[in-house]
DNA sequence: AATTTGACGTGACCGGAGTCACAATAGATG
DNA sequence: CATCTATTGTGACTCCGGTCACGTCAAATT
């Protein structure tokens, strides 16, 4: 399917770009949509493309030697993943999957590292967002050394508010992960998060709105949690 | 004191750069050394320098909101750290903190921004490096999913061995990190690591030589333990 | 040399999360 | 609508790593 150079600039990444870099990106970009638990980047493959997400949700997801799955990062509409394929030529070090039906945009390697290497600006845009990973990655695993699990459960939730919208003392999950999928980003099992969660809606402090939406009506509990200074 | 453009091409980052580029960096450059225990870089400030350690070992720790360390990563000699500072202006994520004495060689920021960004090729260098760092930090926390926790150790003592030289069937870890320090990157606590390293010694797998030297005499044994294959 | 400090070693106890087993939903699919 | 599958909910039991409380030892410091 064919790719508008709009559609790119809908992308926090690509938005700064000169139109004619867009227009030049354009041709080698396509349009993709997964089904819930579909595989969209592949470990030790070399991908050569880089991934947008349009809409849905995605998860980083790595294996133990002991096939045990390893939760790494989400990914949230606006953002991207596989961006690694840029700066070297190593495999895709972990799976990424989609945890809801996602619609992605792929956008070819060698054009985009053309744009990024002759517009310093992008090159950039582009490190930024690495860094800006590393950074992430780093707050995760910051939340895996706290004792307190139920802590670490209140933890991740703020991050994916904080990630999506969130106004004043409330916010949302739309597309929310499953409590499987939130127990292997903590290393908790998934019974663990269920009774977290159930304490949590007995308090009203978090609600499930339908299937696909998640409300958290006390924000400054939740925080109050994350932080420690009340206990579950 | 002063540093010659010779000492910086001795880092692997540095050392593809033209002399010209090592001359003009040279005299932004200043050799620091600290004790065991002292902070090379502050969490939360706006660095505005890149560390190169020259000997010792670092290790990159933060801490969790109960105030617990988390260990995030090792700095072996030759590599560097603080990087980030090259991509954006946000603070400094993590603490960096000398294990061992330590001389580290800072270079100022800007000059390396500027180098980095006129020579595209150092471009390409300094991202590969961030790029392997993320690929590092992901096998890290994979490291942590491992339910069986003298495999944790087994697999983190391997990981220290690859990073310094390893011959044969057997290794070394010069200047090899505490208890302490090895049970922070795995979230486990310190005395859990000293039960693990007394088994593997009575096993006669690892022996320490001296203050500063870990001996790996069975490097085949340690990898099975690590890969889960035997039980410790 | 004496003292202090920090790292290492080791046992006992206990709490809490993993595991297992199964029930109850809720979404998908025909 | 009926069926099937994935997710969520819940109890009971077990076990293993954290915590605490020491002791030992080597190295640094006075």
């Amino acid at each position: 399917m064919q790719v508008t150079p709009e559609l790119l600039s809908r992308f926090t990444l690509l938005k700064p770009l000169p139109r004619e870099a867009l227009e030049h990106l354009a041709p080698h970009a396509a349009l993709a949509r997964y089904g819930r638990r579909a595989v969209v980047l592949e470990a030790g493959a070399r991908e050569d493309r880089i991934c947008f997400l349009f809409e849905g949700r995605l998860q980083g997801v790595g294996f133990t030697i002991d096939g045990r799955e390893v939760g790494l990062y989400f990914v949230e509409p606006g953002d991207f993943c596989g961006e690694l394929a840029l700066f070297d030529d190593n495999p895709q070090p972990e799976f990424v999957i989609a945890t809801t039906a996602a619609s992605v945009v792929f956008v070819a390697r060698n054009p985009l590292r053309e744009v990024m290497l002759q517009n310093s600006s992008v090159s950039n845009v582009v490190g930024r967002k690495l860094a800006e990973r590393v950074r992430q990655m780093t707050v995760q695993r910051t939340l895996l050394g706290l004792s307190n699990v139920p802590q670490r459960v209140c933890g991740q939730l703020y991050l994916l508010i904080s990630e999506a919208r969130r106004k004043d003392d409330s916010g949302e999950i739309v597309n929310p992960p499953t409590h499987k999928e939130i127990a292997i980003m903590l290393n908790l099992s998934r019974e663990t998060v269920t009774r977290v969660f159930q304490a949590l809606q007995s308090r009203r402090i978090i609600r499930r709105d339908g299937p696909g939406r998640l409300i958290v009506a006390d924000l400054a509990s939740l925080r109050h949690f994350a932080e420690g200074e009340e206990e579950l």
